[in-house]
DNA sequence: ATCCACCCGGGACCGTGGTACGGAGTCAAG
DNA sequence: CTTGACTCCGTACCACGGTCCCGGGTGGAT
């Protein structure tokens, strides 16, 4: 099998058929060739494609940021500079997220462990762990 | 100052006077007392916790879930290993985004890389990141 | 030849998470 | 004691990200 139609194509994604046209119209997924009866025509690669907007999204990025990430590319004669700016701070953003979610954790953790000694919690210790003021 | 009224809390916690009003009707921050005149009177806390609502939205969880981790925690009567259960499942959750993330970082970091080199990359090397098959 | 499952485009509709608006009351400064 | 900024409540509206439905065409299996 060479390619899919855009049932196969979600199916594998773990979409619906109508996310999948609904990308296309947003210009997330590229136009597909299409056969002669008018049916789309997907090459395997667009499973990975499909899939990667899905895990973003869970991750928290907009579809516009999704964009942007899949735009993100080393191309001849488009800026370098330009690109390792927008990846620069797409990576900023990635850490920022990696660090808050750490602290959640951190404080689940603890909730676990005064679970298993039996010790009440009154207030709610998650709270804490992103509660701090920085970076409105 | 030892409390606020709904325009102090709502520029502390980054968000507007609307949102706040939203969240609790909502059910996510409890409804506060009243002064004489109808006024709504918040202690100072209740900043950490539209703080971490904002944050944990930026994470990707929906209200539904901020609103079951708000709820979390161990008392007297009720049933501590439903809450460890609970918790246990939310560190699953948060380790999976943690490790996406770090994908996705590490891919960019080679985009970045290959930046620097001049090197065209055709195909979106973040694709990868994310895109291999498991759990849907 | 006939099913049935699938595809087409277009448009209506939906849940989530807010945002804006309006008319009336409140409060602190001048 | 007025003015301007703030609050009240209710309702309407909004953008995002889909989801459903329609009438009609396609295509592989029986």
């Amino acid at each position: 099998m060479e390619s899919l139609t855009i049932g196969q194509l979600a199916r594998r994604a773990g979409v619906g058929v109508e996310t999948v046209r609904f990308y296309e119209r947003e210009g997330l997924i590229p136009e597909p060739p299409r056969r002669p009866s008018g049916y789309r025509d997907y090459p395997l690669e667009s499973v990975a494609r499909i899939v990667f907007i899905r895990r973003a999204k869970e991750l928290g990025f907009t579809l516009r940021e999704i964009h942007e990430l899949l735009e993100l590319r080393v191309t001849p004669r488009r800026s370098c500079a330009h690109v390792k700016r927008s990846a620069d701070a797409k990576i900023a953003d990635i850490e920022g997220k990696i660090a808050a979610l750490r602290r959640m954790r951190s404080a689940l953790n603890d909730l676990v462990k005064a679970c298993e000694k039996r010790a009440p919690t009154k207030e709610c210790p998650i709270l804490a762990s992103l509660g701090d003021p920085d970076g409105l």
